[in-house]
DNA sequence: CAGGATCCCATCTGATACTG
DNA sequence: CAGTATCAGATGGGATCCTG
């Protein structure tokens, strides 16, 4: 911290503490963030569309985390100026990017909840 | 719920509120319990290494994670009854399964945080 | 319809201290 | 070495009410 002569982007580790990727790794990995971006991967869709959709999710989380994905650039949010208001939410390319890490992860947890669960 | 004859194993969804893949998947997708897996997919580790390793764990949510993460068949414990104690962890095939798809997210993460921190 | 603001509780998290 | 126990503060998350 004393001294840090253009460290050169040493392909961030994770497992460092200080690590920007661990707050991305927190927001990607967030319990609401995971379904909102596998939901927006299906289709892009409105507001109301996506609370129905991921069930179980309050207003405000809903709200907090697609504020979050958008500041990280996974989520566009395209307000139409209309009464009544119509705001529509889909996956930036980055979004995409990541949704195709994602997808797999969400997939195999959902073949292999069953036996999981019932191990306990 | 009143009817169920055999329910044949829908494909399990994630984004059915009270579905079981929900709560695998909060742990799958917990702060320690992605680093966790991913640091024992690169190999097993004793407690102390995998301390070290995850940089700003503390002890009781090491130990936590580490604990959710057995009950679900994801890690194995293996403890030597020495003095003083040894205790190795690693992952079990169900674990290494998980961790083949936890990694890409998890390299892709560190491959962009960069840009992704820098957006904001 | 799409949120923002507020209150409140549960859980997470980090020190510290202690044990086999 | 590998934990457990406990406490206090920070954060996450939900319910309700309110607004453009």
């Amino acid at each position: 911290m004393t001294e840090n002569p253009a460290p050169a982007i040493r392909a961030t580790n994770v497992f460092a503490a200080n690590c920007p990727s661990r707050r991305v790794l927190d927001h990607v990995t967030s319990k609401w963030g995971v379904l909102v971006i596998v939901a927006l991967a299906q289709s892009p869709m409105r507001w109301g569309a996506l609370r129905r959709r991921i069930e179980g999710v309050s207003e405000k989380m809903l709200a907090q985390t697609l504020r979050t994905l958008e500041a990280d650039g996974f989520v566009l949010r395209e307000a139409q100026p209309t009464i009544p208001p119509r705001v529509d939410y889909s996956l930036t390319p980055l979004g995409r990017s990541l949704a195709a890490r994602l997808i797999p992860l969400v997939t195999w947890v959902g073949n292999n909840a069953d036996e999981i669960v019932g191990a306990h």
